[in-house]
DNA sequence: CTGAAAGCGCTTACAG
DNA sequence: CTGAAAGCGCTTACAG
């Protein structure tokens, strides 16, 4: 009643394959392999050398049945969306950090993509439900989250890029919003600026809020009225960008300055104001947010801010390895929320004196 | 003697929590779950409904175990690299179209990202011997490519992205690159140019060799002295195509033409034209490669040319399914290669004619 | 149409 | 230090 091998075109050496060629246990091959203490020295020389020679990888479905772990850690990104789509090397530079760190620590990192077709949701239920990976980073979170309330009820270890008003202990790292805000704002301000607007992306509330708070009582602390009317909301991407720019230019006065909370907006303000023969720093002063590389070639230098996304993935993965660390622990640590700090980087955007 | 639990916080509803539930066994369940024909309608639909109500998810590493399949796709891409970086919003939308093709036929998407600094071939080789995919997308083929070798003696149903000459009979598709020379290099001809320049990137000698002898070959067959001068090779990048401007103007004579076959050189060749006081479209013709957001608010309109990144990535999946199902039936097709072609977008880069 | 049972490839507590 | 054996969660040929 044996059944039949399904798999024989494909069948590679497993761990019987390995006993039997050196006259061992696949009890005592598993052992060497997987470096426990009780082994005599020589077995577990030829055990590896074997591994080498016949080129065993031991099956990860076995070990994952087994073990009840996958090694394996998901990274849950957006796929085919505006945002992903302008996003593009931000996670590619996110991934090079988390891999180097996971795979340190013997985890493999996967990139599970969902469709932005798709319900986010329904996608983490069933990767969770089908045990794929031992932990997962959640990204583009929202700021109330349900897929926080799924995570933590599943008891699987995570960390999220993004606040969320969502959950209260799980890991979390987020960029310096309000730091960005509060120092390019300030940065302004001291030289000599009054009439500042700011270009925030319209798809994520919770960003949003946060820049526009700090905004307004960085304009109030500096004895500046706040204008809504200088607060301009702009799809994330440069086509936003060039929306802020023919908002700009529509105003009855020209703000002397403005601060862009995306990235890519620079690039269409940019285009945008050179089209209406305005020239960002001389007629406007422009703060832009992330450095990447597509803002390195504006001229004049943008000033923005800086940050490097391998370092952000290396301190996300560690902010995961910390939670599954501590899962295991009896006396649970509340996994701390961390401000991922940016740089400013000073080009020659906002460098000129502009009076009107 | 039974092993302890070692996931009992973890543990989710399993196929026998399934069976108790419902007062079946656990092959009924199994059969219902999986559309087996022959079971009773209205236990199916009590199967089902439980399913739901449960949150019954068939754990992966049992399936896999039993079956020899994961039902996943691993796409292959390298992380941090130069390369990868900045062709960001490439693979971007690339997944976007494998994920939805291949999910219409029941397989997940999985990126399985390698860091540049890690060796392709070893990864790729406990990729396959840890099972973890039921078959591959491999990206940045290589001219000599032993990654092809190591798949089809392990009879891992794959595709590639990219030409080589290594294999046979895989499943590839690849970027018409002659086709772009060709008509890039023909299109300039017909509009009076005989300085026909050609950037190329320094990196990859299938795709350099292609796209040089194509670019000898239109060149001669329209009477054209070709001249080794004028084949400028630089880095995949912004910072490649700057160079590429950098040479153009040390040239004792500028071209009136130059052909980009990469797709950011675009970007720094606006650039180091515009520092020197040339205006692209005016003082030289510029043909780019493929337009893609940053390319697109260059300034005059770049002539490039297009793809549907969305489309690429399901025929490459198609290819892949294609192979999968062909790997099963006794008569083997040969799997076929396929040139992807690309579609000329008329900007005003090349439209003003120049005469020296 | 359904149940009982084998077995996929591993890891590990236990006995020696 | 090593072997024999159980069992992780499934799927499926077989018997009824």
């Amino acid at each position: 009643m044996k059944a039949p091998r399904m798999t024989y075109e494909r069948r590679s050496v497993g761990i019987k394959d390995m006993a039997s060629q050196l006259g061992i246990s696949i009890g005592t091959v598993s052992r060497a392999l997987n470096d426990r203490p009780d082994v005599n020295p020589e077995t577990r020389r030829q055990v590896l050398e074997a591994a080498r020679t016949m080129g065993y990888v031991a099956n990860q479905s076995g070990r994952s049945l087994r073990s009840g772990t996958t090694n394996t850690i998901g990274l849950i990104i957006e796929s085919g969306s505006e945002t992903a789509t302008n996003s593009d090397n931000f996670f590619l530079g996110l991934m090079d950090g988390l891999q180097s760190t996971l795979s340190r620590h013997q985890y493999d990192l996967v990139i599970l993509p969902y469709s932005f077709e798709e319900d986010p949701f329904a996608y983490l239920r069933r990767i969770v439900a089908r045990r794929l990976v031992d932990g997962l980073i959640i990204t583009a979170t929202k700021r109330v989250d349900p897929r926080i309330d799924l995570l933590t009820q599943a008891r699987i270890p995570f960390a999220a890029l993004g606040r969320s008003t969502t959950g209260g202990s799980h890991a979390w790292i987020d960029l310096d919003f309000e730091g960005v805000v509060r120092h390019g704002v300030e940065r302004l301000i001291g030289k000599g600026h009054r009439r500042i607007a700011i270009g925030l992306p319209a798809n994520d509330i919770n960003l949003g809020y946060v820049c526009h708070d700090t905004y307004r009582a960085v304009l109030e602390q500096n004895g500046i009225a706040f204008d809504p009317g200088l607060v301009i909301r702009a799809r994330p991407s440069e086509q936003g960008g060039y929306g802020v720019g023919s908002a700009l230019i529509a105003m009855t006065e020209l703000p002397t300055a403005i601060l862009l909370v995306q990235d890519l907006m620079a690039l269409g303000l940019y285009r945008r104001l050179t089209e209406h023969g305005l020239v960002p720093g001389r007629d406007i002063a422009v703060v832009g947010f992330r450095e990447m590389p597509q803002t390195r070639f504006l001229s004049p230098h943008l000033t923005s801010f800086q940050l490097s996304l391998r370092d952000l993935g290396a301190a996300l993965a560690e902010a995961l390895l910390a939670t599954m660390k501590n899962q295991g622990s009896a006396n649970r640590q509340p996994a701390p929320g961390r401000i991922w700090p940016m740089e400013l980087i000073e080009g020659e955007s906002d460098s000129r004196l502009i009076t009107r």
